[in-house]
DNA sequence: CTGTTAGCGCGTTCAC
DNA sequence: GTGAACGCGCTAACAG
């Protein structure tokens, strides 16, 4: 009497299957497998004995015959943040249809977790790539070109690589924020705060410099800089470099930032703040400046959310289409994967401008 | 002369390795996989030659023959859901440190949707399971069971299963909301709503009735209600049915819930919401009747965020570890792989109430 | 220390 | 319509 106990008995396999079916074990795999064509009688045997056996079908062998994995490998910056958690929902729901899952890494906007999460997922043999690289200019993305030059098909989200044309998709950035300080301007504003500018040893003290800057930065946080001068330029609004921050990309930075501004001997009369953190540590820091918004300054924050609606007063905001970001790259990517192949497109979803009440006039505020 | 552009040339393969260094593919497998002992000398001409060929494992393979895929699975209702996606961290987090990877499936609360997430799993052969379940009771939890028996070890995160004795990592969902309860009641309020109870067809007129509605109910949200209810019985209050909503678990409808408590003859004075989603409806309720926190009625929410912090007056919240709460599930889970068994453990970690603004004394409040 | 050989489980020719 | 045999790329046990 052997005492296996605990030892779980492992998956049966198709040859199992097929014995205890008394076929051979193509027949079976044919008729489990759902190809090449079968006997109604021994199908019915095969399918009976797989039931009482409770087989099921082991996926990597046969990925490992096939040579496609059906897994996509998702590259974000962090998993945890909102924003991407709604791209990578995005991406997982389209998956579930076309018969795909994914493998998630966070990468911390770091390249050199970057490129090992990329290589990683190569070696796992994913049928496919979405990254939302953090790699600013081309020379720094050789790992993305060579997935792709070997034969793993790469979709960017999110942020495009300046020098680099694969498939992308992405938000119109530039028209967001354009729009965005537009708005602020038709309500009679000109001096607009802008929150999360490029980071830089010394203040920036010339558009061009800020421009060069910003070739420098993550390619949406580029953009909508460009956006913010673009439309200071339409109106012939002199740029002011103290109106932007060149503090590190996080709340508290954002903050510092912004209370510099505020206490300006001129300040600024409205704030466009270009992602959640940055919204965030610019309402802190207008209310530890004792102010109080749109009364003494007007704000446009990015990246909606329901807590932007319940907020007294409700704050105004870009919104992004997260979830369509993610379905249209893992679309693009399975359509690729699938041999539909095209010109390398580049996919811009539009965001759009909600308003609500954190913005009027600059009549009242000070100076 | 061959003409096979745009083939890309198959990844090489650890007999190509040898073969180009002159050895046995078992040596090379050896120095590549780092096991067994090899010469230095030869080590030498087989990395030069993995280097020069580009070789990278097919992890596809090694996972075929050593059985293990060093890949986890992860099933949560809604990775697109903040708390989800935090707690989806902490497990990416903690297993990027252990060498795992992690695959995520969205269930959307769907017992059949987690049943065939945690089927695919099982065949794509992941070495253990992480589900935040959405099954009440045993009885719909056989596919849970049914992994482990079969030698799938499994921890449940964030709600555990009535009946089910397994590795379990929580919070302390009944403590969290008798705290938050009692604090209210410490200020004064004997009228205290609760947001998110459990969805009945008709109200629930008693105590025991509303118990045995919140058997039915997702384990955490179970728990809260049980702890409003003890806070309640331990002040000597009595328990109110009109003060319970019943409504859905979304957003508009907690709304509409609290909206019916705040036109009750007599309203309550605090409202205690077990949801980030109930706090957000509960604070729309609050406007839409025209009344203003703390001053009119208390409010604390649950999910700390942010924005809890910037809204005017600030929300005094619970916090749950989300983080923690991931990583300590992987950690257990990767421990159990790695045989280091235990006894089933239930791990419950505690949450924090932070006390900002939203709550005062009844004293102003209407009635 | 090294090379040979046998699987892992499945898909896929190829004869029967 | 059916079954035998081979290959995917790697690890592991066994000789030498």
């Amino acid at each position: 009497m052997t005492t296996n106990r605990h030892v779980p008995a492992s998956a049966p396999t198709i040859s199992e299957v097929a014995k205890a079916a008394g076929v051979g074990r193509a027949t079976a795999a044919r008729t489990l497998g759902g190809y090449g064509s079968v006997g109604a009688e021994t199908r019915n045997k095969v399918e009976a004995a797989a039931l009482r056996l409770g087989y099921q079908t082991n996926e990597l062998a046969r990925s490992m015959s096939t040579g496609e994995t059906k897994t996509l490998g998702v590259v974000v910056a962090d998993i945890g943040n909102p924003f991407f958690a709604g791209v990578v929902r995005g991406i997982s729901d389209y998956c579930e249809n076309r018969g795909y899952n994914i493998v998630v890494l966070s990468t911390d906007e770091n390249v050199a977790k970057e490129r090992s999460a990329v290589e990683l997922l190569r070696n796992k043999r994913v049928d496919g790539l979405i990254v939302a690289s953090a790699a600013i200019k081309a020379q720094s993305a050789d790992h993305i070109s060579a997935a792709v030059k070997r034969g793993t098909p790469v979709v960017l989200v999110d942020r495009a690589i300046r020098g680099l044309d694969f498939d992308t998709v992405l938000i119109d950035n530039r028209d967001a924020a354009r729009l965005a300080v537009a708005h602020l301007i038709s309500h009679g504003h000109r001096r607009i705060g802008f929150v999360w500018g490029p980071e830089t040893a010394s203040p920036p003290v010339s558009v061009s410099e800020l421009l060069a800057a910003a070739e420098n930065a993550l390619w949406s946080d580029g953009e909508r800089l460009q956006g913010y001068l673009a439309a200071l330029f339409e109106s012939g609004i002199e740029f002011d470099a103290d109106l932007v921050t060149t503090t590190p990309k996080n709340r508290e930075d954002a903050e510092r930032g912004v209370a510099r501004m505020l206490a300006l001997p001129c300040r600024p009369t409205a704030l466009f703040a270009t992602e959640a953190d940055a919204t965030i540590g610019a309402l802190n820091a207008i209310r530890r400046a004792g102010l109080g918004y749109p009364r003494d300054i007007s704000l446009i924050g990015f990246d909606d959310n329901p807590w932007a609606g319940v907020i007294d007063p409700p704050l105004t905001m870009v919104s992004q289409p997260m979830l369509e970001l993610g379905q249209r790259a893992a679309e693009q990517l399975i359509n690729r994967i699938d041999g539909n192949r095209a010109e390398h497109s580049v996919d811009v979803l539009s965001t759009v401008l909600i308003e609500r009440s954190s913005v009027t006039g600059p009549l009242n505020a000070g100076e």
